[in-house]
DNA sequence: AACCCGTGGGA
DNA sequence: TTCCCAAGGGT
């Protein structure tokens, strides 16, 4: 293997040439004319990043920057509109974190993100990843950047054959020697982009990649198969019950979701919880039909099979749970309840 | 430390 | 169809 510094500067010439274009990223052509980045920006995309794809996040960061072009914006905007437009992206604890954070750093840091890596980890919603990507990206400090593509590079280039998560600290380590003084930001978002393009999880394409030469793991045609990984857990089945109502102005029973736990403080269809059998709790009596067929749905530990029944309500209607929205956006539920609703629709039109 | 927390695209 | 897993963080 070559020397860190040589290696740092062929992947910066790598990124130079071949930079992918993303609305939250500033070129290395920007930089070089002096166009710094804009720290609340790059905070944005990091927390919409995280563990989510590029192509999911580039429309949701575009709507979120136009809605709210400064950390004070966001923080003065209400909840339910701030859940609503994050609805789909997935992982709603972000979009609770994203709106504390932006208030402590509107009222209590007047408006300035840390420029420092525990100043950034000590706000909501930026752990290790995001406060060395934020550090690097937008205050040109030389920190390392550990996610998932540097991971899975540094296990091929070191042939870190122990499986994570136990192998995390040596990758870390690994990736740690190979940090760049110079151009820090640049040299981070070159490695996820080596890794989102070239050292790709499922036949990476070795034969065009910059550190080719240097990678044990290829070197020993072990490349393909890492990172190593634990054993997953099988997921199990869980079944619940959605109760769609339609009061006759056509105002529809939708109630918030408590901020813990899954769906935190988004809006979802009154109902019972979900387990290994249904819980059958409507949020008032009413003569609910069984809709044929159900919804199925993947989370990240389970899947769920949701059975959908639905009524239409008298205009005095007062449920135990719940509340009634006169004009319920589909786009404003997780996927779940817009599955739900989707099934639903054709018969309460 | 181990578990919880979404979603969609690709193979 | 099923499985994998992605620019992770909180508890």
């Amino acid at each position: 293997m070559r020397d860190a510094g040589v290696m740092a500067g062929e992947l910066l010439d790598w990124y130079d040439r071949h930079a992918r274009d993303m609305p939250w990223r500033v070129g290395p052509a920007d930089r070089a004319a002096g166009i710094a980045p804009d720290p609340y920006a790059v905070w944005m995309s990091e927390v919409m990043l995280q563990q989510t794809t590029v192509a999911a996040v580039r429309d949701y960061f575009t709507r979120f920057m136009a809605l709210w072009p400064t950390v004070h914006d966001l923080a003065n905007a209400e909840d339910a509109r701030v859940m609503g437009e994050w609805a789909g992206l997935g992982y709603y604890a972000r979009a609770r974190n994203l709106l504390k954070c932006a208030r402590v750093v509107s009222r209590e840091l007047d408006g300035a993100f840390p420029d420092t890596l525990d100043g950034l980890k000590a706000l909501p919603g930026i752990g290790p990843y995001t406060a060395a990507a934020i550090a690097a990206i937008a205050f040109d400090r030389s920190e390392t950047v550990v996610d998932g593509n540097v991971e899975r590079v540094m296990a091929r280039l070191f042939c870190i054959e122990d499986p994570m998560p136990g192998s995390k600290p040596a990758l870390r380590d690994a990736a740690a020697t190979l940090t760049p003084k110079a151009r820090p930001g640049d040299y981070a978002q070159a490695v996820m982009d080596l890794g989102a393009t070239i050292c790709t999880p499922k036949s990476p394409a070795c034969g065009i990649c910059p550190w080719r030469d240097d990678c044990a793991g290829r070197a020993k045609g072990v490349q393909a198969a890492l990172p190593a990984r634990e054993a997953k857990k099988p997921k199990p089945i869980r079944h619940g019950i959605a109760y769609i109502a339609r009061r006759t102005d056509g105002a529809w029973l939708v109630e918030t979701r408590p901020d813990k736990g899954l769906l935190g403080g988004m809006l979802g269809w009154p109902g019972g919880d979900w387990g290994d059998e249904a819980e059958d709790l409507p949020p008032i009596a009413a003569d609910w039909a069984d809709l044929p067929g159900d919804v199925r749905h993947t989370f990240t530990h389970f899947h769920l099979i949701l059975r959908v029944r639905t009524a239409t309500l008298p205009q005095d209607a007062a449920p135990e749970r719940g509340h009634f929205e006169p004009r319920l956006a589909p786009s404003d539920l997780p996927t779940v309840m817009r599955k739900a609703f989707d099934l639903a629709r054709g018969t309460l039109s």
